[in-house]
DNA sequence: CCGTTAACCTGAGAGC
DNA sequence: TGCTCTCAGGTTAACG
C-alpha cells in the first residue's frame, strides 16, 4: 500500500504523538510478520524513551534515548494507529478513541501512558527489526538508493545507473537500490508526466528523459505528501484522515479514460510489468 | 554480476 | 447469497 508520501505522513503523525514519549508496555499479538518479531522485542521496547522519528525509504524509524533503533516497514497493508484514552468525567471511567478502530488483524500495541498505538496488518507484509546501534543501522540501509529529493539523484547517478541495463525503466525506478522510495503508483504517474514508454529500456532512455523522470519524481512526490498521500482503498495517516492525491491521479487506475493530456486522442491503457499494473498512454508516452 | 519468477498473506470485488 | 477467480500501494529468496 504506502509509497514514500504516505510513509512520509504517518511518520509526521506518529513523530507528533511519540517523540520524547515513553513506552510503557508492548503488547504482541501475532509475531508472525514478513519476518518474525524477535522474542526480545517487548522486553527491549519497555521503558524506553522516544528521541527522534523519521523515514528513510519506506522505512519508519524511531531512535530512542539508549542508543536503540527500531526500523519497521509496512509492506502493502499496513497501518498505524493513535488511539487516545479519554475520560468520562462523571463515571471517571477511561476508554479508547478513534474514529474506526479496526477490529482484526492488530498484531501490535505500544502503550504509552495515555494514549496508545496499534500497528494493523492485514496481509502481514510489514516488518519490524531492532538494531543496537547507528552503525548497525547504517549497515543494513547501506544498498538503498538515495532519496528522490536529495542532491545524490542527480542526472549523472541516474545515467550512470541506467545507461547499460536492459531492464525497462519502470522496474528500474521501482527498484529500491536505484532510488529509495518509489513504487507502483508514483512510477506509473511519473513516467505519464515525462511521456516515458514504460517499457523502454534504461539504455533506451535519452539524456532529456532522465533529468525529466528527477525533475518529476521530485514534483509528483511533493504533491502527493503535500495532499495527505493516496488513499486508494484504506490507506489513512496514523491519526485516521485520508489522503487525497488519488483524485489528483492522471492514469494509475484509469484505464479506459482518455488521456488526460489536453489535444491528445490517446486512450489509457492497462498491461502487466512483472506481475505489476502498469498504465500508459499509448500515444504520448513514447 | 544480471534478469526473471515465485513466494509470502488476506480481503475486496467481479462474474457466474 | 455464495462460490471461484483475480487483483492489490512491496520485498526478496532462489533460480538460470
Amino acid at each position: 500500500m504506502p509509497e514514500l508520501p504516505e510513509v512520509e505522513i504517518v511518520k509526521q503523525s506518529l513523530k507528533r504523538a511519540i517523540n520524547h514519549k515513553k513506552i510503557r508496555k508492548v503488547i504482541v499479538k501475532n509475531r508472525n510478520l514478513r519476518f518474525k518479531l524477535p522474542v526480545n522485542f517487548e522486553k527491549t521496547l519497555q521503558d524506553k524513551v522516544i528521541s527522534n522519528v523519521s523515514r528513510l525509504s519506506k522505512y519508519i524509524i524511531i531512535e530512542f534515548k539508549s542508543g536503540l533503533f527500531c526500523i519497521f516497514h509496512l509492506g502493502m497493508s499496513g497501518t498505524v494507529h493513535i488511539i487516545k484514552k479519554k475520560i468520562d468525567k462523571i463515571t471517571n471511567l477511561s476508554f479508547y478513541q478513534y474514529k474506526q478502530v479496526p477490529t482484526r488483524h492488530n498484531h501490535i500495541k505500544f502503550i504509552f501512558s495515555n494514549f496508545k498505538i496499534i500497528y494493523n496488518d492485514p496481509r502481514r507484509f510489514g516488518f519490524f527489526k531492532l538494531f543496537k546501534s547507528l552503525d548497525e543501522l547504517n549497515i543494513y540501509f547501506k544498498k538503498i538508493g538515495p532519496e528522490p529529493f536529495s542532491k545524490k539523484f542527480n542526472f549523472f547517478y541516474l545515467y550512470n545507473k541506467i545507461k547499460n541495463k536492459k531492464k525497462n525503466i519502470k522496474n528500474i525506478l521501482l527498484d529500491q537500490n536505484i532510488v529509495a522510495g518509489l513504487g507502483n503508483i508514483y512510477v506509473n504517474e511519473i513516467l505519464f508526466y515525462c511521456k516515458v514508454d514504460p517499457k523502454k529500456k534504461g539504455s533506451e532512455i535519452s539524456k532529456k528523459e532522465i533529468k525529466k523522470i528527477i525533475r518529476y519524481s521530485n514534483i509528483v512526490l511533493k504533491i502527493a505528501i503535500k495532499s495527505g498521500g493516496s488513499s486508494i482503498r484504506d490507506f489513512k495517516n496514523a491519526n485516521g484522515d485520508n489522503g487525497s492525491f488519488q483524485k489528483k491521479f492522471k492514469i494509475y487506475g484509469k484505464k479506459g479514460y482518455a488521456c488526460p493530456r489536453n489535444n491528445c486522442k490517446g486512450k489509457i491503457i492497462k498491461f502487466f510489468q512483472t506481475n505489476r499494473s502498469s498504465y500508459m498512454c499509448q500515444i504520448c508516452q513514447k
